[in-house]
RNA sequence: GCCCAGGUAGCUCAGUUGGUAGAGCAGCGGACUGAAAAUCCGCGUGUCGGUGGUUCAAUUCCGCCCCUGGGCA
């Protein structure tokens, strides 16, 4: 038992093959911590190659928790994550380590950090109609929540769905728990350590590139293969690669092109991740 | 060698009945509260293949040349 480590926590964020894992795990050893994901696909168990899920032995050197820990079958989300990273950390205390969150999903870390608005569950049925709803969803939140109407673009479908299960699942607009979300902030009266991995864009990029080159020597084309058959809705098949794959497996594109375009998918990607570790510079 | 069809943004192409041009993708910037590796918003000057000619004005019309496909020999 260090009393040290009771209330403290230590966060790296940063985007994809900026070597967090590796930070972490150094850390970890150095600070007898336990290293909890937070990366919205490496949860998923299915997706070991393709979610660059540390190795069997990197996840044998210390304690690793939330990787792969979740069928893709299942709706995960970040809620879900939320709740599993607080008994985590929870237990990480309890022992006496310390936790260490990674990974590059900033949703997550937010969530944790500021807070998740408590929705109550929504009725799947509710939630499903207007998922897939092809009308026009703006005008229909328009009527029943116009704030929220206005703080959402027209063409953003899915945040307009939300809005729209949680007004008719909860009878009360987004915005009204969205208000009290920071009251729920986990991290609130925690010592908080942030690490944000800053590595060069080009650096990154090429890291990236040559990383699929051996996901996919290592495999990548047979761990999608199985997942065909589940159609694409399931936010596991949005995992980068995913999609391309698919495509060339249903002889759409040839293999060339898909891993051309699964690499431009992962730049991409790394972009929008450096936007938000930009943005949060501000607000933390 | 001859005949067709093309050569326009990094890529694929549209267009201008003559007034120097615009989409998608890529790229760049941004947002982000229950799908977040998701979703969305903003940013478009480029010898319109080259060169002569006609014209007040040519990327657009005409001649020649070069290149790329396809066909005929």
């Amino acid at each position: 038992m260090n009393p040290t480590k009771a209330k403290s926590a230590l966060l790296i964020a940063g985007p994809t093959a900026s070597g967090k894992s590796a930070l972490a795990l150094t850390l970890a050893r150095e600070r007898d911590g336990v290293i909890i994901n937070a990366d919205a696909l490496q949860v998923y168990k299915e997706l070991r190659i393709l979610s660059a899920r540390p190795s069997d032995a990197e996840l044998h050197a210390a304690p690793h928790r939330l990787y792969g820990h979740v069928s893709g079958l299942d709706a995960y989300s970040v809620a879900h994550w939320l709740a599993d990273a607080k008994r985590e950390i929870e237990s990480a205390w309890a022992a006496g380590k310390l936790p260490i969150i990674t990974g590059g999903t900033g949703m997550y870390f937010m969530a944790l950090e500021r807070g998740l608005a408590e929705v109550p569950p929504i009725d799947p049925d509710i939630r499903e109609k207007w998922r897939s709803f092809e009308g026009d969803l703006y005008g229909e939140l328009i009527r029943r929540d116009k704030e929220s109407a206005k703080a959402l673009k027209p063409n953003d479908r899915q945040r307009l769905a939300r809005a729209l299960e949680v007004i008719e699942g909860t009878g009360q607009p987004l915005s009204h728990w969205q208000a009290e979300a920071q009251s729920h902030a986990f991290l609130k009266d925690v010592a908080v350590e942030r690490h944000i991995v800053d590595v060069p864009r080009e650096e990154l990029y090429n890291r990236a590139e040559r990383r699929f080159d051996q996901m996919m020597a290592a495999g990548a084309l047979e761990e999608v293969r199985p997942l065909l058959k589940y159609g694409s809705v399931l936010p596991m098949l949005k995992a980068i690669g995913a999609p391309e794959l698919t495509r060339h497996l249903r002889g759409e594109i040839s293999l060339q092109e898909a891993v051309v375009l699964a690499k431009t998918a992962t730049r991409q990607y790394i972009k929008r991740q450096l936007t938000w570790w930009r943005g949060q510079a501000d607000k933390s």
